[in-house]
DNA sequence: ATGCCTAACACCGTTAGA
């Protein structure tokens, strides 16, 4: 059994407090972060080890950033979404979890940190968010290749569906939720990668996100844009999965919540 | 139509987030 989990914490120096009592609570196996918003010398690495994970991760000054925290031992593979030298934005990290035996076969995880990409006018954040799409896909598409249990667990910034968004005319006009950012999440869905949630949980409203802003979080205002994509190796193991909403409910929290899910790994 | 709220950086406001 291994859980898997992934939590946009927007600053990992602030949210550790959250962070660490939820490790404690839910004990998830592998954890996917996001927003980190830290260079990889000032991650709280001790206090993160001392709870028994090792901790990788990719950083950055002030923004964006991705990490991999496992209780097994891991072995970073990728530091970058392949694709394009020039992009220096901290947005993926990928590892193989040495999962202890009986259940000795690995699982590959990567952390995963989508472009934003809003305002949509803008000459590059758009642009850019559907360029990284495309190199995911590519990627994705690499990966099933090797027949592994894949988790590709993080903040995608898309929400799927209307059915993943509180108020559709409300983010109507938002990079999230165009015709061309549910194309490329179908395109890469389709290449065979199963969203853990909608596969237990296949309608319903079921949001990650809630804004700081207008009482979004205590009108249960939000979106669902945090996933756990498995490939059909991983799929095949899920047992359960969750959004666990206990953070979001602490005081300073992060705008978003972790989802998990439970495979027969 | 805009700001709402939060974090980081560096300034006491601006940028970015989603």
């Amino acid at each position: 059994m291994l859980t898997v989990a992934s939590f946009n914490v927007n600053s990992l120096r602030v949210r550790m407090p959250h962070l660490t009592g939820w490790l404690k609570s839910a004990a998830p196996d592998v954890v996917c972060l996001q927003e980190i918003k830290c260079l990889d010398e000032e991650l709280p690495r001790m206090e993160i080890e001392s709870l028994g994970y090792q901790v990788s991760a990719v950083g950055m000054k002030a923004r964006h950033g991705v990490a991999l925290l496992s209780r097994a031992k891991h072995t970073v593979e990728l530091r970058a979404l392949p694709g394009d030298d020039t992009d220096e934005q901290a947005r993926y990290l990928e590892a193989v979890i040495h999962v202890p035996a009986p259940h000795d076969r690995p699982v590959r995880v990567a952390s995963i940190y989508l472009p934003n990409g809003n305002p949509i006018d803008d000459a590059e954040k758009f642009p850019y968010k559907l360029r990284w799409m495309d190199r995911l896909i590519r990627h994705a598409r690499d990966l099933l290749k090797r027949e592994e249990i894949v988790v590709l667990g993080g903040d995608f910034n898309v929400c799927p569906s209307d059915e993943d968004v509180f108020d559709v005319h409300a983010m109507a006009d938002d990079a999230l939720c165009q015709v061309e950012t549910r194309q490329r999440w179908r395109e890469f869905a389709n290449l065979g990668y199963v969203d853990a949630l909608r596969a237990l949980y296949p309608s319903g409203r079921h949001y990650t996100f809630w804004d700081y802003q207008a009482m979004r979080w205590p009108r249960n205002e939000g979106l669902r844009i945090d996933h756990l994509m498995l490939s059909p190796q991983a799929a095949d193991l899920l047992e359960a999965v969750g959004i666990d909403k206990e953070p979001r409910k602490l005081d300073r929290p992060s705008d978003h919540t972790p989802i998990w899910a439970r495979l027969a790994a």
